[in-house]
DNA sequence: CGGATATTCAACCAAATGGTTGACCAATCA
DNA sequence: TGATTGGTCAACCATTTGGTTGAATATCCG
């Protein structure tokens, strides 16, 4: 026999933020935006830069992002800066491991995962 | 500067898995089932019965996870078994885990996210 | 001041999402 | 056989999502 208040605990109440940020995360763009955002704190207008929809479609993006708490975004003159909130991930990345049971994962890993999944880009 | 291909490598091509597992975690139903499914093996009229929706609505839930890759289903008789796979949260994982450099999380740590979420279902 | 730059707002649109209901198919049981 | 149980399918609906365009709002620069 299985533990029915699990289902409970976890479909009920207040919008749980574990929905908002696997919702920001599952967007390919708004991945994209925080992986250039590990490299620097970026202008929203140099975020949109690389992609090909519209200054106004990225802004949205980084609402959603901001609203997750996974980045932040600071006007300074007329620039708004927008920088990676890492810590945002942790609650996500706690409730991933708890089912994965998976051996620590290292920077390492990342990197070859970042190598494997990037198509040719250095001979362009 | 920035290194823009970081953009395009993770924005275009095939749907990334990324993208499927992240949507089917966004969801507080499906993270219930998931949660459900850590404890057993569940039927699918079994995993349905905790939740106030439809018969119909967790099959879609189900549909979604296996697309995802989370949960297996198979047919034995008449009833339908779902299992987690676990496995396939790694992906996703390690690309978290890429972001927040986060400490090995340790089952502990599990368990207390899951104290702290837990409306109190001991009295009823 | 006036013009350019940075960003958002508002209205709109197509497609995807999450749910419903009722019919349907398969397997079991009496 | 016939009724019941387990589960999906199909059609439908409301809402959300991800994008567009054009106008609006600041801010900086000469």
């Amino acid at each position: 026999m299985v533990d029915q208040s699990r289902a409970l605990w976890f479909s009920e109440g207040m919008p749980n933020d574990l929905d908002t940020v696997f919702a920001a995360l599952a967007d390919p763009t708004r991945r994209a935006i925080l992986a250039m955002l590990l490299e620097d704190d970026m202008a929203v207008t140099d975020v949109a830069e690389p992609f090909e929809m519209s200054l106004a479609a990225i802004s949205k993006h980084l609402v959603i992002l901001t609203k997750a708490g996974l980045i932040s975004q600071e006007k300074r003159g007329r620039v708004k800066w927008c920088k990676l909130e890492p810590d945002a991930l942790r609650a996500a990345s706690v409730w991933m491991q708890g089912f994965g049971q998976f051996e620590p994962v290292n920077l390492d890993a990342f990197e070859r995962f970042l190598e494997i999944e990037l198509p040719a880009t250095d001979d362009p």
